[in-house]
DNA sequence: CGTGTGATTGACGCCTGTCAACGTCTGTGG
DNA sequence: CCACAGACGTTGACAGGCGTCAATCACACG
């Protein structure tokens, strides 16, 4: 699929200031402009999968991809999101290991690739960047150590409860107050580590509770003060 | 307490070569040399606390030391552990964030703290040096998502499993096959993320089905097999 | 010898995973 | 336009893993 050459550039990104790539030059913006392949992705597809090589990162124009591992019985937990601006895959790139992660499309996106080599030779020249670069993956770390602690000790309803505060943060809610990212049940219970039918039943015990309102897939939070009183979030 | 001048030198540290320093300059290595300051710590002080600021990294001499985050009801989470080699700290140094876990010795520990300036220092002059320690990061960041997956889909019995293999990998056996890392009953329910009288019975299970010897806090680790089959560890 | 910390054991019950059945919706093909 | 398949959502029944509480034991230390 053809894409128009604006599209191709960094420079008419709308994300530009935003990215991991805001403290690179004119001319390593221009680098990676040529480098890079803006393509769109379609929902379900994936973009690299956990074992195998890759060969560059990936930086999100549009769309909303998962990130998840696949565990025993093949059930996946998904360990982010990312959505546009943010950039995936650099982490395998950098440190020249398999991907730990398969990465897949849950809304149609637009995905432009840096190869590795450009990626490291960037994060070689650039102070600035690999700063920037060696920051996000420690805000990365301490994430995942908060998520290590509150699945451990939290219930499956805290759990859900937080979750669900982590979404309306990540993805904010439209003017009606719903959250702008439709899951299904069972990758909410992917995110949470649980079952599909424990989510369903907590779902609902958390509209009874009018802490929420469920449209099919559609999420509407109408108590996010009760929701982090549930879900132990100080 | 004073301490000889040979011990404040990395060029004596029996660890030189296998630090994240290792790709150090003699130069650059003589700067941290001069800058830190190689103190003993006894079992059970903290070397940081969470929520604090921290104003620099510490690299390990000897001993071990625990990270933990503090979840609810000041429950501990164990999120890993730091022995000799191993660096501290740096994640809080680098983002310039608050620390996000405590730091407490759990065996008599000599450590070399480095100044936070100086430690930035040597990752913006030195490419190699910021390349491993991105590298170790990255290497962070897997370990912590295999975790999330493990914590979220496994039983307490499989995790439990799991954990002695992994301190096994981490400690390693002494000639009689006993762990080289002595935790109490609550600490490795704290990494487990379970109560302590369950990690009691399964170590009891695990003794009755000879995977394990118990003579009290040491473990000696009879059948690895059996234990890896126990924990869905491939 | 008293005190405190950690280890152990038993009782109890709830949370949550599993299994099964059924309802709902969407898209496809005849 | 209807039938059907397949994916997803929902509900109920049920059992068992695991957390909690309480009592007791073991051991070290001042």
């Amino acid at each position: 699929m053809k894409h128009s050459p604006s599209m191709s550039s960094c420079d008419s990104c709308s994300n530009k200031f935003e990215t991991i790539f805001k403290h690179l030059t004119q001319e390593e913006h221009d680098m990676i402009s040529l480098d890079k392949n803006c393509e769109p992705y379609k929902k379900g597809s994936v973009i690299y999968h956990e074992g195998n090589r890759i060969s560059g990162c990936y930086c999100i124009s549009s769309g909303i991809i998962k990130i998840y591992k696949t565990g025993i019985d093949g059930k996946e937990q998904i360990i982010t999101f990312a959505k546009n601006g943010d950039i995936i895959g650099f982490r395998s790139v950098l440190s020249g290991e398999l991907a730990c992660t398969t990465a897949k499309v849950i809304e149609d996106s637009s995905l432009c690739f840096i190869p590795g080599d450009t990626f490291i030779q960037l994060f070689k020249q650039n102070r600035e960047f690999s700063m920037d670069l060696m920051q996000l993956a420690c805000k990365e770390l301490g994430e995942a150590n908060a998520y290590i602690t509150d699945i451990a000790q939290k219930t499956v309803r805290e759990r859900l409860a937080e979750i669900l505060i982590l979404l309306k943060d990540n993805f904010h809610l439209d003017n009606e107050q719903f959250l702008q990212i439709t899951l299904t049940r069972e990758e909410l219970a992917n995110i949470v580590g649980t079952a599909t039918e424990s989510v369903i039943r907590l779902l609902s015990e958390f509209k009874s509770d009018k802490l929420i309102e469920l449209h099919g897939r559609r999420i509407k939070i109408t108590d996010i003060n009760g929701l982090k009183k549930v879900g132990n979030i100080f």
